[in-house]
Parts: C-alpha cells; sequence; structure tokens
DNA sequence: AGAATCACTATCCATAAGGTACCTATGTAT
DNA sequence: ATACATAGGTACCTTATGGATAGTGATTCT
C-alpha cells in the first residue's frame, strides 16, 4: 500500500519535479536548521546571528537569509541609519517550521552519543588499524 | 536567557565542534530524509529503494545507506545467492528518527503552494521583467 | 544470442560550500 | 588629519560535494 505514503494534499516529496521535494531540498542545510533555530524566540540581527551560529561565514549567512526571506520563511527589517541596523524574525510560517526543527535539533542534542558511539564502532570494525597487544 | 536555547543533554548543535552538531550536519540532506522516510514502514532492497527514490543515483543511494549504516540509524543485511540480495531497515534509533522525519515531510507536502507562491512574489519583485500595460 | 536484473564501483564534471579580503558610511580616538 | 571600529554586506577564489555516465560479474528471461 502506498496511500500511507502519499500526503492528503497531493503533494509528494518523492517526485522530484514536486514542489513538495523543492522545499525539502531547500530545508536540507544545516544553516536552515540553525538560522531558523535561532530565530525562533525572537528577531535578531545580522551580527547577533553570526555570533550565534558558530563558525558561519558571512556570505553564507546572508546566503542562507535571503533563502528563507524569499520563501517566506523569515521577515527582514532595515533601519536607515548609520551605522546600518537590520533585523531578522520569524513569520508565521517560520515559527510554525521552527517547531518541527527545534524537534530535530533536540533529537540530535540526545542522541549525540549514541550516534558517537556508532561511528566509533564502525571505523574500529572497519579501520582497525590499532596495534592489538 | 540562554538556557532555553541550551538542551538538557548538555549538547549545543550551535557550537561547531558538539557531537550534535556533526549529527544535524548528517540530518541535512534531503535523500538521508527520504530514504529513512521510504524505510519508515518496512525493509526495502537497494533497487526497490532506488526506484522509490526518484532521481537517486546509484552512488548517492549507497553513499547515504552506507552512511545511515555508520551512524546506526540502518541496519543492512545481505543474502549470499546469486544474483545478490541486499535489505535495508531501520534501527529502533532510525526508526525513533523516522517520526520526525515524516512530520518535516509532511510538512513541507502542506506548505509547499504557499512556499511556491512566495517564491513567485520574491521573484516577481525582484525581476521585474513583465512589460507593463 | 542479446537483453535485463541485481547491487554496486569508478570516473568525471558542474555546482555549491566555504574562506579571505574588501566596500559603504559614519562617529570616535589619536 | 589619519586611523580605527561598527555594521552589513559583496567579490573573488579554492575546495569539497552532488550528480551524471559507464562499467562489473553472475544469472535468468526472451
Amino acid at each position: 500500500m502506498d496511500s500511507e505514503d502519499r500526503s492528503p494534499f497531493g503533494y509528494d516529496a518523492f517526485r522530484r519535479t514536486c514542489p513538495s521535494h523543492t522545499v525539502l531540498e531547500m530545508l536540507a542545510s544545516k544553516w536552515v536548521y540553525l538560522t531558523v533555530c535561532a530565530l525562533r524566540r525572537g528577531r535578531l540581527r545580522n551580527g547577533e546571528l553570526a555570533r550565534k551560529l558558530e563558525g558561519i561565514t558571512p556570505k553564507m549567512l546572508t546566503q542562507t537569509l535571503r533563502m528563507l526571506e524569499r520563501d517566506g520563511l523569515v521577515r527582514r527589517e532595515v533601519f536607515a541609519v548609520i551605522p546600518p541596523r537590520v533585523e531578522y524574525e520569524l513569520t508565521e510560517l517560520g515559527q510554525n517550521l521552527a517547531g518541527l526543527l527545534s524537534q530535530i535539533r533536540s533529537w540530535a542534542e540526545e542522541h549525540a552519543p549514541e550516534i558517537k558511539d556508532a561511528r566509533a564502532r564502525a571505523s574500529a570494525d572497519h579501520g582497525e588499524m590499532g596495534a592489538a597487544p
């Protein structure tokens, strides 16, 4: 039965021409996850985001925010002052998504140890480079 | 307050050296989403997955499955027959995750129209190439 | 005999991620 | 007066990654 696989909306993310597939593609980015999670509890400025998202480069931050804005998940507000001030906040749609993405983040944090162990076991089974006494 | 941002597990996905950050990185792939969703209701063979995940290349399928296996989300079973028979199924950890990823998939399918509209509006505002009467 | 199934593997190329440097405009410090 | 800091970017370049194409070996189907 495939009926369980199809959403009741007529969209099917398994088909690469389906709009929902491109949505999934857009969500499949660690910076999207983290940016949306970071904005979850309120608006932030560019610099605040840059500090919160450890390791993000200005280019990736701008790119990610522009994409989220384009897709209607983030609202960008510019204040005409010097030095410039720009604030970002989630739209309603974005907040809706943020709930789910936060769950994924929590899952990642909760199960990180298990996965770390699994990886260690995998490289021990495979790599097998330790000099056994 | 940052307290709400930190999980009760001592892991913080915002820090790029945290194991949970690498877990998030691993999850940030459309093929991971779709593969885990596809295996949600039972074990499948390589070929069955290849047909279900429209557009995936054999390389990406193998790569994705190997990664999921390495991280303990998928179990791989080989039958020593000719022609070869290999089956994949979710581990308990994988099934646990599949619930969340299915929600993301449903969200993508449910909100695809809104996002499509937002994109159309964005390119209309920006592109602005239509000859206005 | 030739094609198809099956589960991969190897190779190449285009795209995307990522890093560094620089730009705008102002106020402040020296 | 020159230099620096702030803030929010853009431009340029290098390196990973994703994706396309073709091939492997053994067997069954037509």
